[in-house]
RNA sequence: GGCGCGGUCGCCAAGUGGUAAGGCAAGGCUCUGCAAAAGCCUUAUUCGUCGGUUCGACUCCGUCCCGCGCCUCCA
């Protein structure tokens, strides 16, 4: 399988370090406030790279950190009055609250920057010995400069940063392009022992102490939004390597970003949703959807008639999953039944080809959306196979287990789709069943007049009603 | 200014040296008291521009235009 390196600028065949085992590592999150749809997206591009190397039969070694010592969290707490690991704490449970409603896997180790003290300042202390970092009155930097690779992952090079470099010259550095590695502690602000004082790490260093700690020195794959590439990235390229002297993360992979009007979606611009605001409204499957329909490595742009297509879409997938589901438990025997076995095999087949070049999610969407219509047909004709719709159904749940999309049951999906949605509207569910009992007498006694009447007042609220056959009338809430 | 990414149907979105997946929307049909919903069918001789390479390019190369990102915290 291939995978695209940011290092290489090219797709290149994964070959692990070990045969049968992936290690990986990715960068979490800071926690001093929600997450957004942005994040939402850098989690599950891992996610899903986890579980298909878990899927193709890899051992998976899965590291993502959890940064809960920063200034935007101490500046928050600050301006909340409170003490930072209250803050952090909080926001952990949010984050957790979050990516389990989102379904995504748990990492092996969820390590935390402030469990890892004491790893950091040796890393740290390493680096001074190697003369490749130095202590000005507490504060520790690295020498960019003497690490001859800096800029690889990047494509930047020394000479051109520092003449465009717009950092604030801070008078400690020997050299703008230094960054900390440890930041000496202010006044009233959290901080550990270290041998140069009472401080705390700086952004970048965590990364490089986690991943030795958690996989090793060298390891598979590394990966966050593309966003991180500088200077955090690089950063973590020159202390890893500058203290073993071994390569570090051998597959870089990035993330496009989530967009709004097609501009980058971030906290600073203040244009961001939330992940919890989206669950509000739609089911989570819906968010993975959206985000995996489209590569991974393009600009995703958000807009409500984009979620919207999207929950269209999924639904009509689960409309015509129960379909087949009630289908199959009438146990018909087709007259003249049309038999898919080769191409059922041929999806599965190409789910696998579209997976192992780099991710391609997107294609494996196309691909299913091919088969409702396929299926929907024969429905139709009353030419569908129980067989086969079985098989069907196995290859689907493997892509279940790797995209965690399509595996649902249909009326679970459908249920809470129309749940989220009703809490959208004015009306209540025992409104809208009232008001279908008066229709139901309505129509039985010819009266269309009133009966149409019900239908449009309801409609008006976004309440769709159908009915059917045997008389029933059921509701919908529309899109 | 430097580095990088992208421009494919009205919208979203795969793809690729051999002649454009899929979704949404739209139109037609089936169904229906009429509807709606659902399903089926149809919908890009064309892939930002202009050149070049090639038997052949949307796909490779170059030019230009447009949009975006990073260079400061950011997924």
């Amino acid at each position: 399988m291939q995978i695209y390196n940011t290092l290489t600028r090219k797709k290149e065949d994964l070959i692990p370090l070990e045969a049968g085992r992936v290690k990986m590592y990715a960068c979490g999150i800071t926690v001093y406030d929600f997450c957004h749809l942005g994040h939402a997206r850098a989690l599950l591009t891992y996610d899903i790279i986890a579980r298909y190397l878990k899927y193709k039969g890899y051992q998976v070694l899965f590291v993502r950190n959890i940064t809960d010592i920063d200034d935007k969290i101490i500046n928050r707490a600050n301006e909340r009055g409170i003490d930072y690991r209250d803050l952090t704490k909080q926001y952990i449970g949010y984050f957790y609250e979050d990516t389990n409603t989102l379904g995504l896997l748990r990492p092996d180790h969820e390590p935390r920057a402030t469990d890892c003290i004491a790893e950091i300042i040796a890393l740290v202390q390493g680096l001074i010995d190697k003369d490749l970092a130095y202590n000005v009155h507490g504060d520790v930097f690295y020498a960019v400069r003497k690490f001859k690779g800096y800029g690889k992952l990047s494509g930047k090079n020394i000479e051109e940063l520092s003449s465009g470099a717009r950092v604030d010259v801070n008078e400690a550095k020997r050299d703008p392009l230094d960054f900390a590695l440890w930041k000496a502690a202010k006044l009233n602000e959290p901080s550990w022992d270290s041998p140069w004082g009472k401080g705390r790490p700086g952004w970048h260093i965590e990364c490089s102490a986690m991943s030795m700690k958690y996989l090793s020195a060298t390891f598979d794959i590394h990966g966050g939004g593309r966003d991180l590439i500088f200077p955090h990235h690089e950063n973590e390229i020159a202390q890893s390597e500058g203290f073993t002297d071994k390569p570090f993360a051998r597959y870089w992979f990035h993330n496009g970003f989530v967009n709004i009007n097609t501009e980058k979606m971030s906290k600073s611009l203040g244009n961001f949703k939330t992940i919890r605001d989206i669950l509000q409204k739609f089911p989570a499957e819906v968010v993975r959807f959206f985000i995996l329909s489209s590569h991974y490595r393009s600009p995703l742009d958000y807009t409500d008639q984009n979620i919207f297509d999207a929950v269209t879409s999924l639904e009509r997938y689960y409309e015509t999953k129960k379909r087949l589901k009630d289908y199959c438990a009438q146990g018909l025997d087709p007259a003249s039944p049309e038999k898919l076995g080769d191409k059922i095999a041929a999806f599965k087949n190409d789910f696998i080809t579209s997976m192992d070049d780099d991710f391609n999610t997107a294609k494996v969407v196309g691909a299913v959306f091919e088969w409702v219509r396929v299926w929907n047909k024969l429905l139709d004709e009353g030419r569908a196979l129980c067989d086969d719709i079985r098989v069907f159904f196995n290859v689907i749940e493997e892509i279940h287990q790797t995209l965690g999309m399509f595996g649902s049951d249909p009326d679970v999906f459908l249920t809470e789709l129309k749940n989220k949605r009703v809490t959208q509207t004015a009306v209540s569910p025992e409104s809208i069943e009232g008001l279908i009992a008066e229709r139901q007498g309505a129509r039985k006694g010819k009266n269309f007049k009133r009966s149409d009447e019900i239908r449009d007042e309801l409609l008006k609220n976004g309440i769709v009603l159908k009915d059917h056959p045997d008389g029933t009338t059921s509701w919908t809430v529309k899109g």
